[in-house]
DNA sequence: CATATGATCGAAACCGATTTCGATTATTGC
DNA sequence: GCAATAATCGAAATCGGTTTCGATCATATG
């Protein structure tokens, strides 16, 4: 039978008060009948309703998912996948579950801001690779705590956590300068691709950085981060004649896309052309040559943005960011360097 | 500032059950009074409350999503997370949103039934490749409507769907059978394992349909789905020194660390052993040789438990179950079969 | 022993919606 | 023009909790 306060207070024999006190660990009730309710609560099983609560304090320990742009695309994207994880998997210890919205043209589709009072969520988290649309604009400027995944919020109420770019890729041009090589090519996805862009902006800073010079002609751009985009994008640059040494792919398919294109073309990775990818998915230890890439420490970017979250629902922060180091995972596709 | 139903009425000059009323399409209500309430609603920006709205009416809209079994693991594995993605968008389509229960130890960890009761989900669906806990029997057997992928859920308000194991099986022989093979081995995963104890028993009986000889020696079985546990059987097999000309293998990740296996010891695939996989997933295409493998209709999947669930619901069913087709993705690691 | 103090508990208002049922007004038929 | 009927609307109970504040009772104090 469907159990409710009033029912236990009934059984137990004091009033309703006294029973949610006891459920809230307020301290003016006795040991006797706090543990004369705890009982019946226990053979019961009685569980208190959420909406009821929620409706009285105006907290709902729900934590909404938004994933912005493109419908449904980020969802099955392993890299959001699993910052998510272990988002999900943190925010479950500090006492949160979790809400996905289902922006399907259904009703009030991009209203999110809407959708978050509507089932007052205490706060929500933003995945998105894209840029910043209007309706995340509404929230991120609300009052409600928000934390972006790879998207810069800075409302008063919001915070975010990405891997530093520019240290992935200084990481990169390292270990490519260490290789010896002096020549570097990149190869990214479309212009408004935020993460494609920021990922370039600092390959080109760190390759200032390290003393080399930068040819435009060997940076190219796909249509989007698949690895047919890194086929077409490396089979231009082998028509042109003119060929890097080594390139930083701004995904690891289309680095795979690009070593698929110079194989096609006789070409040999790494002892023509050395690979760099990004992401570190799982088909990199799979393929031959094994690829070389930079692998973000997704786990902490989950752990991170459940943190801050916590701390601004709590009014313990004031928002921020926070920028997670990425590490090189070193395989076959630039050789070892030591064979030279 | 925040509305809520009173506000409007007062703005609107009418009562608050005018104002419900208008939010939930009854008919007692003039179009005149209509527009003009609809009107401030629009403008104001109000969306009424999830909690007040179920509380009152015990309907969430709300659909618990529920891993079972070990922790997190199913959140990242590619098929999950595409069934999963599917059926979304589609109960999203039909007017639902997903609640995602955390598993954590923090409180009540297991007890799913009262998650259910506490959330008042409309209904759930339980994924999971593992067998049966006891507290999924406890929802199993709940008066909540339960839709399992990959698990059999027996109870008057549940369901499941999952791919035709039988089938997946028969084409896999089929292929082989017609492209000469009457040697047929297999590499699963642990015996407490639903999916490949499935996918097993239909190897056999199709191998039996036909009208080849199994041969046990060939079955071998890892600890887990994964790449190593794959290279591990393959090893234990080529020391074996008695192989078979073709394997099928419960995943694509056992299938690659056979192929990693038979390629150290100087063996070709397909030439010397053809491989099958099964779930088609991402890595498949990139490898060498690329993997022929079984793709599950994970799409069809998720929409048929979406709908399964939705007529649960709202009482157009009884139960029951649906079986997808599975779809047989020729790639090179058994061959073309005209090159012989 | 009278009083002050603290411990324990409950009555009632409130959160924001839904829904029933009766009241009022408008419309229709004759 | 009047009764019957239909259209329109609102008062109030309800859902299941929380929280304030006052009442009651036991204990401590002088």
């Amino acid at each position: 039978m469907q159990m409710n306060i009033k029912k236990i207070a009934e059984m137990a024999g004091v009033s309703v008060s006294t029973v949610s006190k006891i459920m809230n660990n307020y301290s003016d009730v006795s040991e006797k009948t706090k543990r004369r309710v705890l009982d019946i609560i226990e053979q019961t099983g009685y569980t208190p309703s959420s909406s009821a609560k929620t409706l009285a304090t105006k907290k709902s320990n729900l934590i909404g998912v938004i994933f912005a742009g493109e419908l449904n695309v980020e969802f099955t994207h392993p890299f959001f996948v699993e910052v998510l994880n272990s988002f999900k998997k943190q925010m479950g210890v500090l006492g949160y579950d979790l809400i996905f919205f289902s922006n399907e043209k259904f009703i009030n589709s991009g209203d999110y801001y809407s959708r978050c009072l509507h089932f007052h969520v205490d706060g929500c988290v933003i995945i998105s690779g894209q840029q910043m649309e209007p309706a995340i604009q509404e929230l991120d400027r609300s009052h409600i705590p928000c934390i972006g995944v790879d998207l810069e919020l800075t409302g008063k109420k919001s915070g975010y956590v990405m891997s530093d770019n520019y240290q992935i890729a200084s990481k990169v041009v390292e270990h490519f300068y260490l290789l010896g090589h002096r020549e570097l090519g990149f190869i990214g996805s479309t212009a408004d691709s935020d993460i494609s862009n920021r990922r370039e902006a600092g390959y080109v800073s760190a390759i200032a950085g390290f003393g080399l010079v930068m040819n435009p002609q060997w940076f190219v751009h796909g249509d989007d981060f698949f690895e047919p985009s890194g086929y077409a994008a490396m089979s231009s640059l082998i028509h042109s004649g003119d060929l890097p040494k080594a390139i930083f792919a701004a995904s690891d398919l289309l680095a795979l896309g690009a070593v698929r294109a110079l194989k096609e073309q006789g070409l040999r990775v790494p002892e023509d052309v050395a690979i760099i990818g990004c992401d570190d998915i799982e088909a990199c230890q799979y393929t031959s040559p094994t690829l070389t890439t930079i692998r973000q420490n997704k786990e902490r970017l989950g752990v991170l943005a459940a943190h801050m979250l916590f701390d601004l629902i709590n009014n313990q922060s004031e928002g921020g960011s926070f920028v997670v180091e990425p590490a090189l995972i070193v395989r076959e596709s630039c050789g070892s360097g030591l064979s030279r």
